[in-house]
DNA sequence: GGATGCCTTGACACTTCCTTGATGCCGAGC
DNA sequence: GCTCGGCATCAAGGAAGTGTCAAGGCATCC
């Protein structure tokens, strides 16, 4: 959930109601994703990594419990399960499978959205641990969490631009990144080939995190392609 | 949850419903404690770090969500809420409000336990002790539960938006907060880019708890994005 | 109804950052 | 040895972002 708007994955074989939520949802600013069967829903779940999964156990294919079972031997992704069975085994048995939320129809859209929000909420204050995300190659070192950059032990202030630029490096360790593609991740598609810009940059960058900035150690330039940042 | 069996605050006014709660969830190997009025939850919270509390809304002292909206402020503990009320703006409010699940009455006892244990695994994967509720870094000490902030051995007084906007600030120490994060954590989302707001508190917020607010040591500028409140 | 404290808003000075062009370096190819 | 293209560096100016002050409005409390 790195990015902008949660994606909220609907499963439901019912068009309709499928149709009611996405609209209710994007109403309120989620993306929304669709599956009508379990078998649809793992697809989705494993290609487009929802934030939460909203599951109709009456699907077609397969018993919702079971896939909740299965998906939660891989995934914590928060599921609401929405269900027309109203006794209690059948709500036990749900939460006990893994489900982080039991709605009975009818429901109203309002408490749906409201009990979305809690589960991000949860999902979001379990990532931040599972993210120690601190990049280290020689004395260089990332916090991608804090936003802060040292090299040994020196805290090193970055504008913008140099961070981003830092931290798409980051993201791709090891690998070449062209010209273009840095300038597009950076400044955005719409700059076209000015890779003046990534030029300017990359020797700022390096006149900050390198000790010798004519001989670059993490910055290293692959002459007619672009830039990598060494790891190890 | 260092110790074995996970505590469970009861909060209910009522003798015999929080009788029946105790007996069915010691039953299932939980500890209990129990408090009759908002007075005493909050104390028993401070006091005796449930890992989870069952919070009747029909309090006679206070309402509950003002209750749960004031725990909020400084811990994570889950709370699910009882209620009679089962209107939708109800639940809706509660959930707003902060808590993490919402029973209408009667329900079944083996339905909240269920729940409980949801409540439990969350809270289990955040990990996050839910922050302590006493912030310290250098000079800067921010008691969460009883609204005070120290420099050194001086109280400062704040008014309501600069504490809140502290408080946001402690709540993600270390981190880069962005203007917008800010602004709509402490004035509300509708507030869009009116990121004025916030330059204006920061600037008295240093002027009453950095020593010299030209050279912040505490509420770090980070341009072009936001402000940070400096760890350790 | 006067005093007080707080929030909002605007004006303005100040700082930092981005863009841009000029210039120099280096190696490859002729 | 010269030219040329890709790369590195620098610095100036304008643009954008930030810090600060203070007045006006509103509510609250004596």
């Amino acid at each position: 959930m790195v990015t902008a708007e949660p994606l909220v994955l609907i499963v439901d074989d019912e068009t309709p109601i499928r149709r009611f939520l996405r609209l209710s949802l994007v109403g309120e600013g989620y993306r929304v994703v669709e599956a009508a069967t379990a078998a649809e829903a793992l697809e989705r779940i494993v290609a487009q990594r929802p934030d939460v999964v909203i599951l109709d156990l009456g699907l077609p294919d397969r018993d919702g419990l079971d896939l909740t079972r299965e998906v939660r031997e891989w995934s914590g992704v928060p599921i609401v399960v929405l269900s027309a069975r109203e006794k209690e085994n059948d709500k036990v048995a749900a939460l006990e499978a893994g489900a982080d939320d039991y709605l009975t129809k009818p429901f109203g859209i309002g408490e749906l959205i409201a009990r979305l929000r809690v589960a991000l909420r949860h999902a979001a204050l379990a990532e931040v641990p599972a993210g120690e995300a601190v990049f280290t190659t020689g004395d260089l070192k990332v916090d991608l969490v804090r936003r802060l950059v040292f090299v040994g032990e020196r805290e090193v202030r970055l504008t913008p631009i140099e961070y981003r630029l830092l931290a798409v490096l980051v993201k791709h360790a090891g690998k070449v990144l062209t010209h273009r593609q840095l300038l597009h991740e950076v400044w955005g598609p719409e700059y076209g080939d000015e890779n003046h810009y990534v030029r300017v940059y990359v020797a700022q960058l390096r006149r900050k995190l390198e000790v010798d900035s004519a001989r670059p150690r993490y910055l290293r330039t692959e002459p007619g392609v672009g830039y990598r940042l060494t790891v190890g």
